[in-house]
DNA sequence: TGCCAGGCTTCAC
DNA sequence: GTGAAGCATGGC
């Protein structure tokens, strides 16, 4: 067991923050964490909802990873990218600007998780126009029937699907995307690893050649598979909030070359007040 | 029951 | 280049 205590380190919230599907409270301060072909346990202290109550993630609360220490420092600590100061970017947001200001106060323990490439492409083309838990769906299903034990189906192991099969996950009109999309990743036509070493517009005219990827899933691709951290995906989540409170057009610039961390603390926050406001 | 969901493709114009 | 229609289905 692995025991830390980080600032600007939540789990709930990250659960929650919409970058991944496969995380959950299974019991009360206890999660299980689903990364492509790895489970891991997690143990906290808060269970609290996320942001309820002013979640102060300034104080460093205790989150314990039942792995060993080899697993943690070899993959985990870079997964939840752990080596990064977020205060940093916190600190960058002025008093004025009242919505993102709140955003970080309810917000501030989201990491950019270092996910991987393949899954962020299949989860993010499902992810159109379906909500957050009508995506954990199809991603549950596709990881029962196609994945070994519940992993995330590899490319290989996608590829073979037919396009019955996929439709029987739910996918809808989506079906044919993923169905091509497994296929060409398989067979090396879309080399989405070695995308990892072109620069941010040549990454994201890459992904836009993927039939099923537009504008909003690269730039979901890139802020969270291939941790291009200066994308910032506009959504309708985003686009609500850019009309109702920034008179159409957030100024991304100011936080250039991180605004995607932004655009996660102004979605977590949206999607916040939602659910507190129909609680 | 009806509406909406972390949008995209296609097709007019 | 721009704008609107059509899209499958789950979840609330």
């Amino acid at each position: 067991m692995i025991e830390i205590k980080e600032k600007n380190f939540n789990i709930a919230q990250i659960a929650e923050s919409g970058q991944i599907f496969r995380f959950v409270e299974t019991n009360a301060g206890e999660w299980l964490l689903h990364a492509g072909d790895r489970k891991l346990i997690i143990y906290t202290d808060e269970t609290s909802v996320p942001g309820a109550a002013g979640a102060d993630c300034q104080k460093r609360t205790s989150v314990r990873f039942d792995c060993t220490q080899a697993e943690f420092d070899g993959f985990w600590r870079h997964y939840f990218d752990l080596d990064t100061d977020y205060e940093k970017y916190i600190k960058a947001v002025p008093e004025s600007d009242k919505f993102l200001s709140n955003a970080v106060r309810c917000a501030d323990g989201i990491r950019i998780l270092n996910q991987d490439p393949w899954e962020m492409l299949i989860s993010f083309i499902i992810s159109q126009r379906k909500s957050i838990p009508a995506i954990r769906t199809s991603i549950e299903k596709l990881c029962e029937k196609f994945g070994r034990e519940s992993a995330f189906p590899s490319p290989k192991e996608l590829a073979g699907a037919s396009l019955d099969e996929l439709l029987e996950c739910s996918l809808g009109y989506r079906a044919p995307y993923i169905y091509e999309a497994a296929r060409k990743v398989a067979a090396g036509e879309y080399d989405i690893y070695a995308w990892a070493d072109l620069d941010d517009d040549e990454l994201r005219a890459q992904l836009l050649s993927i039939r099923g990827v537009g504008i909003k899933v690269a730039n979901c691709i890139m802020l969270f598979g291939y941790h291009r951290i200066a994308s910032f995906p506009v959504d309708v989540w985003i686009q609500r909030i850019m009309d109702t409170y920034y008179d159409g057009e957030f100024d991304t610039a100011r936080y250039e070359g991180y605004a995607g961390v932004m655009q996660q603390y102004m979605f977590a926050y949206a999607r916040l007040q939602k659910s507190l406001a129909f609680a």
